[in-house]
RNA sequence: GCCCGGGUGGCGGAAUGGCAGACGCAACGGACUUAAAAUCCGUUUCCCGAUGGGAGUGUGGGUUCGAGUCCCACCCCGGGUACCA
């Protein structure tokens, strides 16, 4: 019989949707397993062969726990807010929420054509209002507690078209759509105060199982530093310059400060002489873009004000410098700097003759290693960074940290600068506050009113959810504002603290805020009276396991992380942590290990391979690809193997027939067993193609023997049912079994069974094998010993001398030295 | 520059420190067929004086009875990050 994957495929899905099959319970007595998979961007050109190779492995898991006898959770929705719909509304005029509807459905029945465990019933959408309204209600909440905030931020702006740009906008400095020029511009913008969790989502990455490379990501990305504020008076004036350091042990090796072009005091301290020239500077440097200003090969630039700055160890009086080196938005936007100790600063003061003392000593070996000698560190004629003994540091005030390691000098003069009023320990983070404001249409709008008199006010929770209005156009103002800015009747609205009229917030939330909690929204999507009912979060919280995009690591990932902890400490959720697990897949490529994309003509479309060769073969050849955390390029010739292995089964089954008296052989019980044992591992660390080489040898197998018997038959239809479930629905069925197997529970394997009786060992004499011989493979060191000693061939080798030393691995080999 | 990955046949890839190349693709030879498709059987790392022998997992060293696997140095490819004081 033709194998009609098509008719079965669709008989199938069918049937899982009448019967509910995978819809989660929310009382249950069985123990609760909550999978997820990152929600897709529902974009207008469909599925990509990318997203199903995520959703096929937790599929395969997810299916796996429910044989196991897990209530599993298993959602899927659409992260639907985004530039791609508004920018084909603004160049068709279509509405964004028309286009998106269209996408999600396009979308969906893809999804449900590749026979995906989804509990459908849970659906969301970020852009529906019923969710969006607990999005806004969240960040009234940030709000309320102060972690929601104005200030003023950069933007893009395109200097032609007259907008705002996304960061994604801008490539290799211009404008993506017209090439123009980008500058910065200073707009007020809400920002997420997420640096107050800074420490907590470094410190509690401990309690989570993540990959070390995604935990390595977020800590380097939030860039923790412990180090000194130390505190700089000017020289004939009284302001103070406050400078970061994570090198209070240098101070003694301080010969210059550097501020940053935007530092609020270079125009104060600049001396009449110098300001033309600083204020030149400072005109350049504005002008220059974020990939100029951030090239660290170029040559460092800068100018002296003319003041100088009173070193608080020493009293030496240091010249300030302005240079672009220094960053603005890190630290406080001054260095002290120590040439003899910082590549940077070294580099700069060779340039412009600034004197470069050494307060640090090199241990011999150290500078050896390095290839650095110690007389030119010695001379300043070098730079040393690492750790040394510090020399010439000390003054008449009681620090003396001469003769001192770097740690130890670290801890003495930060003590000393506390105790003197001149300084204090101080941790610093890379990690900026998130900017949250967006002047764009294709978002949640922010609740917020301007009220003259009263300011910022919050709407009032009963008001939401603030519905997205309908504009005529899509494009932001020429103003930089976002297209809400241009309707006045909404804009126009009363304070709701004071009554006045007043204006609404005209911004819109970037496309990362319905993402941040779209995981608790699952739990009980329907609910109008809270985000999830509590109880429910309780039964279903943490995630136990997520899987996503390397790419999402320090956005999206740390985003939801503060989300959750922020409700966390709110009361409103019941774990510190969303995701007990998190694994990551690799990129599928094109055909020849180019990225796919239409310029390139690569793309693969899953309709058409489900068309070809039905979901089942589509599922099985994208685990088969490669290992799963690894980019994989997409093999059209490679698919017909699998397609060859689908049909092989399918004739395994239905031209033989399942015997139920035959019996199965020794050999065809070990590579049963095997089979059971190593699919149920490798589920557990998603080697997934691994999985289905074993099932391939199984059935190789059988299906040279000459019957097929039941107690094989069975259970392999078990374990292959939730890579390829419709097939093995379909075949389960046939061989008398009701249904669903989607449900059955899961094969034991028999771990003596699964090994041979007789294995052959090696033996070798010094590496080099000489015999072979047949033996249990329980057999004791002994055994193997004496029997390869008593073979004829070693005996021959061995010409009558004892062996010095035998080498036995039982079940292998035996290695004799002679 | 720094931090992660990765380098194994013609290709995708397997290998708790124990016979490298499982499984699949492709190619070649054969069977079945009027023929093709489908299916089945076999061969396929490289080299040589070829029923045998030698070499072989990016390169060079090392540890070990034994290294694709562990250690050191280096080269190449991919990703992240980029003057973070």
């Amino acid at each position: 019989m033709e194998y009609d994957f098509a008719s079965i495929e669709s008989e199938w899905q069918g049937y899982w949707e009448e019967n509910g099959t995978f819809n989660a319970s929310d009382s249950s007595g069985k123990p609760k397993f909550y999978c997820l998979v990152e929600f897709p961007y529902p974009s207008g050109d469909g599925l990509h062969v990318g997203h199903p190779r995520s959703y096929t492995a937790l599929d395969i898991l997810a299916r796996k726990r429910r044989m196991d006898g897990y209530n599993v959770l298993y959602p899927m929705g659409f992260d639907s807010f985004g530039l791609p719909t508004e920018n084909y509304a603004i160049k068709t005029g279509e509405k964004p929420a028309v286009v998106t509807k269209r996408n999600i459905e396009r979308f969906k029945k893809q999804l449900k054509a590749l026979g995906f465990s989804f509990d459908w019933s849970r659906e969301i959408s970020t852009t529906d209002p019923e969710y969006y309204k607990w999005t806004q209600w969240i960040f009234l909440k940030l709000h309320e507690k102060g972690l929601a905030y104005k200030a003023k931020m950069p933007i893009n702006w395109c200097v032609s078209c007259k907008i705002g740009l996304a960061n994604e906008e801008v490539v290799d400095g211009v404008c993506e759509r017209c090439g123009g020029e980008v500058e910065k511009r200073n707009i007020e913008q809400w920002m997420l105060k997420i640096t107050a969790y800074a420490d907590r989502l470094i410190d509690d990455l401990e309690s989570v199982d993540f990959p070390q490379r995604v935990k390595t990501q977020q800590i380097n990305w939030i860039g923790r530093s412990e180090g000194a504020e130390v505190l700089f008076s000017i020289d004939g004036a009284d302001d103070t310059i406050t400078v970061f350091t994570t090198r209070p042990d240098t101070l003694f090796g301080a010969t210059y400060m550097v501020l940053s072009p935007e530092h609020e005091l270079v125009e104060k301290i600049a001396t009449p002489e110098a300001r033309a020239e600083v204020a030149e500077y400072q005109k350049k440097a504005r002008l220059k873009s974020d990939i100029e200003r951030s090239d660290a090969a170029k040559e460092k630039t800068g100018v002296f004000t003319g003041a100088y700055a009173v070193n608080p160890v020493n009293g030496e009086k240091i010249p300030i410098w302005v240079a672009d080196y220094v960053l603005a938005g890190y630290g406080t936007g001054a260095i002290m700097a120590v040439p003899a100790h910082d590549t940077r600063d070294f580099e700069f003061a060779r340039k412009f003759a600034l004197p470069i003392r050494c307060i640090n000593k090199p241990k011999r070996e150290d500078a050896e290693s390095a290839g650095i000698s110690i007389d030119d560190v010695l001379a300043g004629t070098a730079c040393w960074t690492g750790d040394g003994e510090l020399i010439n540091s000390s003054n008449d005030s009681g620090l003396d940290i001469n003769g001192l390691s770097v740690p130890e000098a670290k801890r003495a003069t930060t003590e000393w600068l506390e105790a003197n009023k001149l300084g204090k320990a101080a941790v610093n983070f890379k990690l900026r506050d998130w900017v949250f404001s967006r002047q764009r249409y294709w978002g949640e709008p922010i609740p917020m009113v301007n009220c003259p008199d009263c300011g910022w006010v919050p709407l009032p929770e009963e008001d939401l959810p603030l519905l997205l209005p309908e504009v005529e156009k899509y494009e932001p103002t020429s103003t930089g504002e976002s297209p809400l800015a241009a309707m006045t009747d909404w804009v126009a609205t009363t304070c709701p603290k004071c009554g006045a009229p007043a204006r609404r917030e005209t911004d819109t939330m970037p496309n990362w805020a319905g993402s941040s909690w779209y995981f608790l929204r699952y739990i009980d999507p329907h609910n109008d009276k809270a985000f999830a009912d509590p109880d429910k979060l309780k039964h279903w919280m943490s995630v136990d396991w997520y899987n996503g995009g390397m790419e999402h690591t320090t956005l999206h990932l740390l985003y939801s992380r503060f989300w959750n902890k922020f409700l966390f400490d709110c009361g409103l959720v019941p774990t510190s942590e969303p995701y007990g697990k998190r694994t990551s897949h690799g990129m599928v490529l094109g055909e020849g290990g180019e990225k796919m994309s239409k310029s390139r003509g690569n793309v693969i479309n899953p309709d058409d391979v489900v068309r070809e060769h039905g979901a089942d073969v589509f599922r099985l050849y994208e685990m088969f690809i490669g290992p799963f955390e690894q980019a994989a390029a997409w093999d059209t010739k490679g698919i017909s193997g699998m397609d060859r292995f689908i049909r092989k089964v399918w004739r395994l089954y239905t031209e033989r027939g399942v015997d139920n008296a035959a019996e199965l052989s020794r050999e065809q019980a070990r590579v049963l067993h095997s089979t059971i044992k190593k699919v149920s591992e490798d589920i557990e660390t998603l080697d997934l193609n691994t999985a289905i080489s074993q099932m391939m040898v199984f059935v190789n197998e059988f299906s040279k023997a000459d019957s097929f018997p039941r107690s094989a038959a069975e259970p392999f239809l078990k374990i292959l049912a939730p890579f390829a479930p419709h097939i093995c629905e379909e075949l389960w069925r046939k061989i008398g079994n009701e249904p669903p197997v989607s449900l059955a529970e899961w094969p034991k394997f028999d771990a003596e069974l699964a090994e041979s009786d007789e294995v052959e060992i090696l033996v070798q004499i010094k590496g080099k094998p000489v015999a072979r011989i047949k033996m249990s493979p329980n057999a004791s060191r002994e055994e193997m010993e004496q029997t390869a000693l008593a073979d004829p061939a070693v005996a021959a080798e061995l010409a009558g001398n004892s062996p010095r030393k035998v080498i036995c691995v039982p079940g292998r080999l035996v290695n004799i030295v002679p």
